[in-house]
DNA sequence: CTAACACTGAACCATATGGTACAGTTTTCT
DNA sequence: AGAAAACTGTACCATATGGTTCAGTGTTAG
């Protein structure tokens, strides 16, 4: 089992959280942009844009390099192996809690439906 | 393909973002709990978990149930799946330019060498 | 009936977030 | 050399976040 690191976590959630920044990744999965290019996808000043950039740089997920007055951006080299693994945990621990929530109904409903016919 | 509704990403991305969250979410997964358990937990207050819950019943990532005096928190109905068929989604993306970006790496490399050996 | 319990709502606080404008700096074009 | 391009850093702003305290409200146990 991995061992999962709060911090980590906690960036690239936070990072994923806001639809500008999941919209870069989008972009940067077509191609390698630099920042006047994200900037005017996404009707943003350069200022702004390269607050987003810089946040999702910090959490891995792109990295960026300046060549020349460009800094280009891309995808990280760690893509959302760690994100993927805790959410399939997650979703394990999930279903089976359903599957024995339905044994719980089924027994509810049981119980219920005798009541009803013993008592009030 | 599943459309992604950005503001559900968005509440669920952010809900995911908070240690405390995922470890509410953790500790659901092991049994139902009240506030007062939960605010127990990570030692807390109950407002303060309060509102940590409602954001995670926001993201409908938990629901809760008032009976008497006790509101029992459980996990949400729907589990984290469009959460981690976005990110399924990108992670194929990555890998994708990944498996390009190592041709074009080849590519360079032999550039490289021939530069090195014709000219300059 | 009264006290304790489990929450709930409002107000407050410090800090973070997502955006802007403006004033540089470094590169590139002519 | 001079102008334009592409960033970068700082300062600023409004709002959101994560936490608290305090003062209730409804529920349950004695």
């Amino acid at each position: 089992m991995v061992q999962f690191s709060a911090a980590r976590l906690d960036a690239s959630f936070s990072a994923l959280s806001d639809a500008t920044r999941r919209g870069v990744l989008e972009q940067l999965g077509r191609s390698d942009a630099s920042i006047t290019e994200l900037a005017d996808t996404f009707h943003m000043t350069l200022t702004g844009m390269k607050k987003h950039v810089c946040i999702l740089e910090q959490a891995g997920l792109v990295t960026t390099q300046k060549v020349g007055r460009v800094r280009t951006c891309r995808l990280g080299l760690h893509g959302l192996e760690e994100e993927a693994a805790w959410i399939e945990g997650r979703r394990q621990i999930w279903n089976a809690r359903f599957d024995a929530l339905d044994h719980v109904v089924e027994a509810l409903k049981r119980k219920e439906t005798r009541d009803g016919q013993s008592d009030r």
